[in-house]
DNA sequence: CGCGGCTTTGATGTTCATCAAGTAAAGTGG
DNA sequence: CCACTTTACTTGATGAACATCAAAGCCGCG
């Protein structure tokens, strides 16, 4: 379970800008007092497919990914989230209930507001609205503009991508710790575990990189970029 | 070329609640003075990818495809969109220009209001921004979730799933024209024009399906929603 | 310590893209 | 309106990409 801590710190909050550069003073103290921040261990589950939406969630620290499951517990993950993300992006204001899942991919803080107070903000301040407007509309392009950029590449690419999408939007380091199994990464890019494995292992051959269990190290940077680029 | 008509009927569009219900009347006026309405014939391309956000548009009429080309002409389609839909669904608010292009399916009428003009109303009225946001929410999410649902099936799968697509959302009927062409198909569920056209011939022999030419009816909607559901 | 899930590799068959070739349809210019 | 060109459609044959099955090693956890 996740220990929920109620401290107001808002001020000195990284995303006070980001979200709230348009709301005065004394809505903040408001907004603070009633916002929830909780950590979740590597592993959590943040947010629960079908489950109602309460809350409008942003994630402070750590790695979340969103993903959705089928009837026959097979997932499939959409996005991995990092901090200044929404962790609850999509539906917060579609629908009732959430249409996916998120859980914590390392050890993660969000931040939670009462999505009726968020709606009551933006209903009175149309500068917060359209802030919030901005930054969901850039989520949602990321979100199916990286889709369409997998699905037009060959295992080979696709595993690629990820290794690259890791190392510089990440960890903006070529050597890091995977934060994610072979099998997650087969859910992310739409293919089996097992053949992820395998082109790992061909990189790994190819001194493309270098892999110790979880151990990431990108020897070979032009030749991967290249390998993402055409297949 | 497109055809454009300055006519100010902005009391009478269906879409008027929709978009501008939370908006006074004079404020209403004064949009409906500068909205700009366009009508586009089958093929002509209504936003282009890389150009200027310049309008809000939304279709009043007709049936319109997103979709974005890659540098050797390669083209994905995102989606379809119809009447009530934003037709620059995405990065309106994320970016300066467009992230991808849109063309007419069928003879379309669109709405455009320039979006400094969105802006100014979003920034200065919270409600009708809500209501904005909501929408574009309800849109990624189908657009999110749709592409899930297809990329987890098989070419037999895929292609029904478009097949019914067209039939229960697009025409609400199980007898219809196709608004796209096979080549078109298989830009949209990422498989090749030719299997597309195997598939569709396999369906025919199974007399699942009766084709003539783009003319399609549907005649054992429950096998080929077994076939979408399955593989 | 042993169980279950993740990882790894190999072998096999299926699904799919590619190539090729021919037909139909649709647009173009004389 | 007809020859001409182009684009869309269709089918078959082939090989490549990928999923599936199987078996064994590893690791973490109760």
């Amino acid at each position: 379970m996740s220990e929920i801590k109620m401290k107001c710190q808002c001020e000195y909050c990284d995303l006070r800008d980001l979200f709230f550069g348009h709301v005065s003073a004394d809505v903040m103290t408001d907004v603070c007092s009633t916002k929830i921040e909780q950590s979740f261990e590597k592993g959590e589950q943040i947010v629960r497919q079908g489950e109602r939406v309460r809350y409008f969630r942003y994630l402070k620290e750590g790695l979340v990914k969103l993903f959705v499951t089928d009837n026959q517990d097979k997932s499939q993950i959409i996005t991995i989230g990092k901090p200044f993300d929404f962790v609850s992006l999509l539906s917060v204001f579609s629908d009732r209930n959430h249409k996916y899942s998120v859980s914590a991919l390392d050890t993660s803080v969000t931040c939670s507001i009462e999505i009726e107070k968020i709606l009551d903000l933006a209903n009175g301040n149309g500068p917060f609205a359209v802030n919030v407007m901005q930054k969901m509309s850039q989520i949602s392009d990321n979100v199916i503009l990286n889709s369409l950029e997998i699905r037009k590449k060959h295992l080979r690419g696709r595993t690629a991508h990820v290794l690259l999408f890791f190392a510089d939007e990440i960890f903006k380091s070529d050597k890091f710790e995977l934060p994610i199994s072979r099998k997650e990464i087969a859910e992310y890019i739409g293919m089996t575990p097992e053949n992820v494995i395998r082109t790992l292992s061909e990189f790994r051959k190819d001194k493309l990189i270098h892999i110790n269990g979880k151990l990431i190290e990108i020897l070979d940077k032009p030749k991967l970029n290249l390998i993402s680029e055409h297949g």
